[in-house]
Formats: structure tokens, C-alpha cells, sequence
RNA sequence: GGAGAGAUGGCAGAGUGGUCGAUUGCGGCGGUCUUGAAAACCGUUGUACCGAGAGGUACCGGGGGUUCGAAUCCCUCUCUCUCCGCCA
């Protein structure tokens, strides 16, 4: 969410950054200021009624205290009309606010100068490419037929007892995940982030704060009974600590990590893209999330995209890094770095991390503020997250590009983890 | 699931219709004192919005109502805690 200040006082550049997310803002910006002018008038209006009847309240007060009876039920008459007023300015009041909430929330996050221009993913930006591509022989398999063969995945039975898209991992595909999860936090840890163990559903509130609601109501899996939502990524409940809350600027930024499993509905996405492990709707991940100083968010952004390229090279993955172009970028970044790793025998990309800075735009809808050392008034802080990393495309990528006659290859940084070097 | 209690400022905890945005204590910040620190003492210490400013308005879990006036009374919703039951 944009602040409503920031937009008053900049509506060119809005509109201006807008276009490079394909947005045309003009519309949206100009009935916003309109209506935030008359917000202004009315509340001054209203103000105003109130703070005389205030007034006379008190006097009123003090008439009955002195015994004054009759000028008291006098001065009782004149508030009649004012009440009446007051209470026509505030339900006036409530519909422009709500109208001005209604055009904010539409407004998507102002993407960065660093954002190129572009409608889809055709057109992100390879900053980076790194490790190298194995060579296969010409019988490779991929992934869901390995995982078959060495009994790693079970598929079918997930769909027995859950469904599609809820994978059972047995014998060493589960030691694997495990393997995989304790590695990414152990590397977390070490990079300085505080490990968080979150719940997994979190209320309504909470949905609210990081944007997953009111828009992407579809996309969570949603426990009516007691209004709850399964988390769609750990982000959810770990930046909503932060909601509501004022943190002192010398404490910036918070680190924290999490690993949680992921729930998502991504209703409607059935196919041949979705075979095996590439899109899941129960699927294990471990999160970073930072919140930063807005002058240092960007240094900050930097410094998680180091961190998970350090975890892509430790496993040994060829990768690719992209810098998203407006098109392709979600609602509410302002910058974001895909990570992709090559699965070698579906020759494909495989999306494993998404790295963004938000800015304020989470921090605004959160009230996440900090306090700057002799400023009085708190500052929106930046809120940070990123995937370090998402697990099933990355065991995916492991099962594809290891594998040799012998079985699969465990790389050499995961074995202290897993206990084996080989699945076999 | 049954019974009860409660929700007030960073925390603790007063306040049952009127100068209450809210007593007090702790914590925080500033100062006096001290070689330094502690103690003691003095002062200060919420957020948002409007306003050039003076200042004004709103907020005592959420929403609604009664009243000239509500933290205080009424209705309603939500949440939390305690005890019992069940259970990991």
C-alpha cells in the first residue's frame, strides 16, 4: 500500500513509476486526490463542529456542579443541531475514507530504477549465470521417474490419502528433505538470521499485514470453521511480528529465517508444467525475511541475493539469476531477483527463490515503523524476504543433474546432513 | 466440550457518567549530585489525522446504542486467562 502523503505530494511520479509495472495509475491517482482534498475539508469541518460541542459539554458540566439547572437545560437545545451535523460528517467522512482505501489498495508497489521495462518473463534480465550444466547421457530420466526407481517419492499415495500436488517422501527422499531443511537454516543461522518456528495458520489480521488478503483470498487454504488460513509462505506469519510495532533504528535491520511447509490451492494450474515436483500445494521451504533501514534496504537486498546464491553454489547447481522487468513483478515488490536452477533432464529453468525488497509498501499496510535516534515521529520501515530456498524444484534439480549409473550423487556440502553420500 | 473471570498507555496497575489522554509504580530519555557508577532528587516520556502556526480532533479489544457529556451504563462480536474434562 502507498502512502496516501506520498501521493498527494508526488502524483506525477506515481503515475510516472507505475507505467514501467504496465499500470496506468492517472485515473486512480487523480480521483484519490480529489477525494483526499475533500477527506481534508470535511474533517476540518468536523473537527470543528466537534470541538464545540466539546465545549459546551463541559460548560454544561460545570452548570450542574454550580446548581445552574435551568441555564444547563437552556444550553441543552443548542447542541441538538450540531449533533445532527457531527453525525452527518462522520458517516460522510467514513465513505470518502473508504473510497480513498478502495483506489489505494489498488495501486500496486512503485517498482525501483533498477526494474527494466518489460510485459512478461520473456523480458527479465539475466544478471547472472553460474555453475555448469551437466552432461547427461542419453537415458536420463527425470525426476519423478528417479524418484520412482529409488523410492524417494510417492505420489500416489499422496493423492490415496491427501490428493494431488500432496507428495509422500519415503526412505531417503525424506532423509533428503530433512537433510535439505537443516542445511538452508544451519547456513541461515550462520549468516545471522534468528531461526523462527511459526504456526502454520495464521488470522485474518495477519493475511491483511503481508497483502495476502483481501486480493488472494483464493489462494489460501482457508480453515472456515475457525477463520484461519494455512500459511501460503513462512513470510506471512514472520514479517507479521513486526505489525504494529515501533523499533528502535539502532536494533535495523531484524534477520529472521524460517522453515515451514507452504501451503498453496494454485487453483486452476494442471498440466504438463506441473508434473513431478514443479508445482506442489504442500511443499517445504526455508524463508529469510529482514527488515531494514530505508536507506540500507537495498544494501540489504544485495546481501540476500549473495546469501542464496552461496546456497545454489553449495549444492552445485548451474543457476541463473533474474532481475525481474515490471511485468513480471508481483504487486508489492519493488524489486525483485529470481533464482532459477537448471533441471538437466526436463531441460528447463526451474524457479527455486524469489528475493524482493517491498520498501514500505508491506511496512505501511503492517504499521511497521522504527524511531530514528531524536526524531520524534516513527518512520515506515523496509520489509525484505526472500526463499533460501524452496525445496521440491531444488530436489528436483539434485535428482536430474546427479544422477549416474550408480544412483544419485549427494553433493559434498549436503552429506554432513544427509548421512550418505549416494541414493542407490 | 462445561463453568467462571477479564481486555486501559512499553510493562504493571488505578479509575463506575463530567476539567480523564487518563492517578500511581516500573522501565526509557534529559538533568542535578559523583573522579566514574549506583542511590537519591528534579523534569520528561503514546499514536494517527487536520492545521503555516496557535491549536484542534480521534483512539481505554472491535462494532453499535443511551446521554448535553462514556474508559465508566446498555447491546453485540472477537480475543485472552483460570478451573474442570479430554488429549499430545
Amino acid at each position: 500500500m502507498l502512502n496516501l502523503k506520498f501521493i498527494q505530494d508526488n502524483p506525477e511520479l506515481v503515475v510516472e513509476k507505475l507505467k514501467r509495472k504496465n499500470f496506468d495509475a492517472s485515473e486512480i491517482v487523480a480521483q484519490i486526490i480529489e477525494l483526499y482534498q475533500q477527506k481534508n475539508k470535511l474533517q476540518g469541518q468536523a473537527d470543528q463542529a466537534k470541538a464545540e460541542m466539546n465545549k459546551i459539554s463541559k460548560e454544561i458540566g460545570m452548570m450542574f456542579k454550580d446548581g445552574k439547572h435551568e441555564e444547563a437545560n437552556a444550553a441543552k437545545e443548542r447542541t441538538s443541531e450540531l449533533k445532527e451535523n457531527i453525525k452527518q460528517y462522520d458517516t460522510d467522512f467514513a465513505a470518502i475514507e473508504d473510497k480513498v482505501y478502495q483506489l489505494q489498495v489498488q495501486l500496486p508497489n512503485m517498482p525501483s530504477d533498477l526494474v527494466p521495462a518489460g510485459r512478461g518473463a520473456d523480458d527479465n534480465e539475466i544478471v547472472k549465470t553460474g555453475g555448469e550444466k551437466p552432461a547427461l547421457q542419453a537415458e536420463a530420466l527425470p525426476h519423478w521417474e528417479l524418484a520412482a526407481k529409488y523410492n524417494l517419492i510417492d505420489f500416489e499415495l499422496g493423492v490415496k490419502l491427501t490428493g494431488a500436488g500432496f507428495p509422500v517422501y519415503r526412505g531417503k527422499g525424506a532423509q533428503l528433505q530433512r537433510a535439505l531443511i537443516n542445511f538452508f537454516l544451519a547456513e541461515a543461522t550462520k549468516a545471522g538470521y534468528e531461526e523462527i518456528q511459526p504456526p502454520l495458520m495464521v488470522n485474518e489480521d495477519s493475511g491483511f499485514g503481508t497483502g495476502q488478503l483481501p486480493d488472494k483470498e483464493g489462494q489460501m487454504y482457508h480453515v472456515t470453521e475457525d477463520n484461519l488460513y494455512l500459511i501460503p509462505t513462512a513470510e506471512v506469519p514472520v514479517t507479521n511480528i513486526y505489525r504494529d510495532v515501533i523499533l528502535d533504528s539502532k536494533d535495523l535491520p531484524y534477520k529472521n529465517t524460517a522453515y515451514s511447509a507452504c501451503f498453496r490451492r494454485e487453483a486452476g494450474s494442471y498440466g504438463k508444467d506441473v508434473r513431478g515436483l514443479n508445482r506442489l500445494h504442500q511443499f517445504d521451504k526455508v524463508e529469510i525475511v529482514q527488515i531494514a533501514h530505508p536507506d540500507k534496504s537495498y544494501e540489504t537486498l544485495d546481501q540476500m541475493v549473495a546469501h542464496v546464491e552461496g546456497l545454489v553454489q553449495k549444492l552445485g547447481l548451474p543457476y541463473r539469476i533474474l532481475r525481474l522487468c515490471g511485468g513480471d513483478m508481483s504487486f508489492t515488490s519493488a524489486l525483485t531477483y529470481d533464482f532459477e536452477v537448471y533441471s538437466a533432464a526436463q531441460e528447463k529453468w526451474l524457479e527455486v527463490s524469489s528475493v524482493s525488497n517491498f520498501e514500505a509498501f508491506q511496512a505501511n499496510r503492517l504499521k511497521l515503523r522504527y524511531r530514528e535516534d531524536g526524531v520524534k515521529k516513527p518512520q515506515i520501515a523496509h520489509t525484505l524476504n526472500g526463499s533460501a530456498l524452496a525445496l521440491p524444484r531444488i530436489v528436483a534439480a539434485l535428482l536430474e543433474n546427479n544422477q549416474t549409473p550408480e544412483g544419485i550423487k549427494i553433493p559434498e556440502a549436503l552429506v554432513p546432513f544427509t548421512g550418505f553420500e549416494m541414493i542407490n
